[in-house]
DNA sequence: GATGAATGAGGATTCATTCAT
DNA sequence: AATGAATGAATCCTCATTCAT
């Protein structure tokens, strides 16, 4: 009988692992050998789970965006009031930051810009950057029109205040991944949800 | 009798043909070759002019930040009214995407990457991104300060708003980058100007 | 009570297996789980009886060897006329390409081309062609020999005919190889001994 | 100005060198670093020249063929005699190897290896072993017809008599690279031609 | 006995950099 | 000053073999 292994608990432990290095190195400066030493197996290793470094990148991302999207879903999903709602998202974003995935973040730079690089490219395209902004767009969209609806927001271009509004989380983020002792990430969404949102708001 | 050679030119045309091919292909993925395909010289003339890879890709940096720099000053120092002031501070974010620096931005990305990367290493760090938010921070806070100083902005945590709206900017670039025909990025900032800043103006 | 398994019959049950993959990959391009998968057995279970690749290479060479051999002398022991002895040794290189091995020809390149490589070293050397050959040419010879002495063969130099028509059936073999549907390896066969043979018959 | 390299010459010289190793070594224990020693260049330089260790097998192989298509056209253009014309066919490889490209014949094998291996993919197949043979039966049917039709050879069975013939060289190159100093080349072309070919004559 | 998870030595390939011309 | 031929260090990935279960 053959050593029996949890072959998804290994996958995503080396997927960890590699976050780590990668968020520390960048994903072009990370050797596998690195990544096999953070894990602490050997090279080859890695190669009975992933294709190539590729592959763990992508695995890497999609559990990222599995993660964030549980977490939205969890925080919203009885809300009903626009407000509270919109609140809500911004929210839980703050529990990524609050939570143990700090580092992973630090990597999220390198996810776009690899993304980006590929937005064009008919292949595999795992990283679907557009479609991850189109599905959040939308989300905080109906939000905003169904406060409109209700007379609790000011008429507005719902398409770009909702771009506005990911956008300002987006760039957040870089900032604060520059310097974490700067930014206080909690004051800052509370700001962004009490001070610059009420320009949305009726009155 | 040796061949005069304008230096600072054509160290400028190497930058400029560099960022291009940082642009499409990102830093990691460029060869020097493809510099110098896309300069139209030779592989080895590069090195006539700049160190090595890394060099390039700070003297392009360098450049896009002087570039970036001149406009602000020519767009604002004329200006008091700190509404007024404000807004042509993010107007003239607006000259970047529309002049024909839109390629050169596809490579912000890759910066910001690396220059996150180098945060805590005190080698070189020729890109000091923390330093251009703190300058830029400053001039909106300075802003932010007057505006309610003579009561036409409310009361507010000037740090953290100032760097929220920079970070508005940015994400909105991002979300540009991958579909420039989704973002209307003139309107985008109509819209940042007119609907989200009146958040913070007072009533 | 442990299981009670036939070693030499798993043996050959292996080999046969590998000689399949090796026709169809080729012995370098062959992988060890690939003879495995054929043999559905686990990768680790070969080296329960073979040493290594090599090892496999070398018995499935050995096992043809002997088959050839069997059928050989079958064929001829009972036969006294030269001409019918040689016609019934050709005649038994058909029973390979008829039998179920032809499959198992089509990986005699990569042995021939190991033993030439082999030919010079003193080790291993387990594929011994050379002595093959040789071995081939002496049975030939000595019925040309008797042929001539009984004044049915014209006088020859029997051992370039010998390895002339060696070469033959092996040139053959070849281009039957490269496309079996084009070469009717029976008639090449019967026009071999028919229509070349005559050559070295008196009249 | 940089330096002024014959391309085609090194790129010649490479193949030669490799050649040789892949005669001593095999194809595929064959390390590039092998070709780039016995090349007298950097492991690197191969890559100027080839896109992998493939390409430079097949290089080989063509000129290989070129060099034994000009000799056949050589030596047989002029003649008209069917018989003569026979007989020079199989006086031109004798050219081969009495010439320096011995080595290179050990080669061979493995070129017929591979081909026979990429003879059903459909891909690249630079060596189309299959052609080869079809022209060369084509020469020598045409020969065999002709000289039926003049009565100077017995009706026979053209095509297999020619596939035959072939097979014999073949066969016979097979047994001298195994061991040069047992076959005396020479002598076992003018049996061949002298003593098996008799038996297609009339008469 | 059987297995396949783990391994790391080995080798193909890439590409920044050097340097002779 | 300009060049691109040459280079080899660096790194990804393969796969024969080992060994714990």
């Amino acid at each position: 009988m053959p050593k029996v292994v949890d072959k998804a608990a290994k996958k995503s432990e080396i997927v960890n692992a590699a976050m780590k290095v990668f968020a520390q190195k960048g994903f072009a400066n990370t050797k596998m050998s690195d990544i096999a030493r953070a894990a602490k197996i050997g090279k080859g290793t890695i190669y009975e789970y992933f294709h190539n470094k590729n592959d763990i990148f992508e695995h890497g991302f999609l559990s990222l965006m599995e993660l964030w999207e549980t977490n939205i879903a969890k925080r919203i999903f009885r809300i009903t009031d626009p407000e509270e709602k919109l609140k809500a998202i911004f929210y839980s974003f703050l529990d990524f930051f609050e939570g143990d995935h700090s580092e992973i973040i630090d990597v999220m730079l390198d996810f776009w810009a690899e993304a980006i690089r590929q937005k064009d490219e008919q292949r595999l395209r795992v990283i679907n950057l557009e479609k991850i902004y189109q599905d959040f767009r939308e989300i905080i969209i109906a939000v905003l029109k169904e406060g409109i609806r209700i007379g609790r927001f000011k008429p507005m271009n719902t398409f770009m205040v909702a771009s506005l509004l990911i956008g300002m989380t987006d760039g957040l983020m870089l900032q604060w991944i520059m310097n974490k002792d700067l930014i206080d990430i909690k004051e800052a969404y509370r700001c962004l949800i009490e001070e610059v949102l009420s320009g949305i708001y009726m009155k």
